[in-house]
DNA sequence: GCCAACAAGATTGTTGACAATTTTGTATGC
DNA sequence: GCATACAAAATTGTCAACAATCTTGTTGGC
C-alpha cells in the first residue's frame, strides 16, 4: 500500500504519522487537488501542535505533493495535463532504468514467480473486470524491481513520482482496453527480464510508459 | 552557481536564505562531509531561531545534504563509493533525458554558440590548466539544456542530485586526461543535437555520464 | 589502575503564546 | 445599487521557554 515505505524506516517522532498519513490522504484522493489544508484544524484533529502540521506541509511540500502560497497556506497540489506529461517524461526513463537494473542484478529464476502470476489466469481475471487483482500485481512486479535494482536513490524518486500519479494510473486502468495492453506489455517486460536481457527489458519499459503517456491523453477529458 | 536556483523562486521567508546558505556551504565542501551540525550554534550566526534552522534541516534532509539522527542531531551526508553508483546509475538516465528533450524541443541553431564554447579554443584553455573555464563551460551547458528541455520535475530531480555529487565532479577534473576526455564528449553531443538527433545525443550523454563513473572508479581512492 | 554508577551539562524534541498578514464582513459615500 | 474604506476575524509566520534525551565528567568501589 505505502508506496514510500520502501525506503523511510527512520525517524518515527510524533510527526512521522502525521506525514504518512496525510501522504496517504492525499494519494488516495482523499484529500483532492485544490483543497486547503488548514494547519489548526490538522492539528487538533492528529492531536499535535501546529508546528509538527508545519513540518510535514515542509516536506510534503518539497515531495511535490502540496503546494504553499505565503501567508495563504497550503493547498494539496493540482496535476494539470502540462505536469503530467513532465512526470511521464521522467517516470520513462526512471522506470526504464529500474527494470535495467533489475535484470542485471537479480538472478534470472527470481522473477518466475511474476511471470506465473501475470500469465495465463490474468486473461480471465481482466475479462471478470478484477482490476484490484491486476493492480496488486503491477503493484508487486514493481516492488520486486525496486528491491532487485539495489539502489536508494533510484527508490525514492520513483516512490515520489509514483505518490505524484497514483490517482491517474488508477483511473487509467479503468480505461476500456488498458489493462489488457498493460499486462501484455508486463508479459513483455518479464520475458526479457527472464532471458538476462537488460537492455531490450529497458526498452520494452520505456515503450510501456509511453504507451500508458499516450492512453492518458486519448482519454485526460475523463482522467483528470 | 546556485545550482538549485532553476527551479525555486518562490517563498522568501526568513528562514529561505537559511536553506540557500546552508545548501551553498555543504555543496562547496565548506561543512565537510560528517560535520555536526548544532541547531543553536546555526541559529544564532543567522540571527534566526531555533525553529527555522530546524526547517531548514527537515528539507535539506529531504533532499540528502544531510542525515539525522533522533536526540543527535544532523550531520552533513558522507558519500561513500555505494551511494555515489546510485548516484551515477540515476543521473545517467536522466542527464540522457535532458539532452533527449532539449534536443526535440529547442531549435538545432540554438546550440550554436555552446558549439563554439567547446570549440577550438577549449583545447588551449584545457592545455593551460584553466579548469575555471571548463567548469563554467559544463555548467553553462547543463544549464541551457535544463531549460530546453521544459521539464521542471526533471530539473529540480537535476539540480537535487547535482548538490549530492558537485563536489565529487568538481575534483573529478582534476584528473589527469579527464577534462579533455569530457570535452570531446560534450563536442559530440553537441554535433548530435545540432544535428537534430536526440537518440544519438540523448545516447552519447549516457556514455559520457557512465565514463565519468569509470574515471570515479579508477581513481576513487584520491577523489572521496 | 580500571570499571561502573551517578550526576551535571549540553543538545535536541515539542509546545503554546505572540506578531504579522490576509481574508471577510460591514458601513458609508456617491 | 455599487464601489470603496475600514474594522474584525481568521490564518499563517515566528519565537522563546520547557521537557526529554543523550553526552560527558566525576566519584566510589574493587
Amino acid at each position: 500500500m505505502a508506496a514510500a515505505s520502501t525506503a523511510k524506516i527512520v525517524r518515527l517522532g510524533a510527526g512521522e504519522g502525521v506525514i504518512e498519513a496525510l501522504r496517504q490522504r492525499i494519494v488516495d484522493h482523499d484529500l483532492t487537488p485544490g483543497t486547503r489544508l488548514r494547519e489548526q484544524d490538522l492539528a487538533s484533529e492528529f492531536g499535535v501542535s501546529r508546528a509538527r502540521i508545519r513540518d510535514a506541509f515542509n516536506i510534503l511540500e518539497e515531495r511535490g505533493l502540496i503546494e504553499r502560497i505565503p501567508n495563504r497556506g497550503a493547498l494539496v497540489a493540482k496535476l494539470d495535463p502540462a505536469k503530467a506529461d513532465e512526470l511521464f517524461e521522467v517516470r520513462e526513463v526512471l522506470e526504464a532504468q529500474m527494470v535495467r537494473l533489475a535484470t542485471e542484478k537479480a538472478p534470472a529464476e527470481s522473477w518466475d514467480d511474476l511471470i506465473e502470476l501475470f500469465g495465463d489466469s490474468m486473461g480471465g481475471t481482466l475479462a471478470k473486470n478484477d482490476l484490484d487483482a491486476y493492480e496488486d500485481a503491477v503493484h508487486l512486479f514493481r516492488q520486486r524491481c525496486i528491491a532487485a535494482s539495489e539502489n536508494e536513490v533510484l527508490s525514492n524518486l520513483l516512490d515520489s513520482l509514483y505518490d505524484r500519479t497514483q490517482v491517474l494510473i488508477r483511473r487509467l486502468v479503468l480505461v476500456p482496453g488498458r489493462a489488457q495492453e498493460g499486462m501484455r506489455q508486463h508479459q513483455e517486460i518479464l520475458a526479457a527480464m527472464r532471458a538476462g536481457k537488460a537492455e531490450k527489458a529497458e526498452k520494452l519499459k520505456r515503450q510501456n510508459i509511453r504507451s500508458a503517456r499516450e492512453w492518458f491523453h486519448n482519454y485526460r477529458k475523463y482522467l483528470l
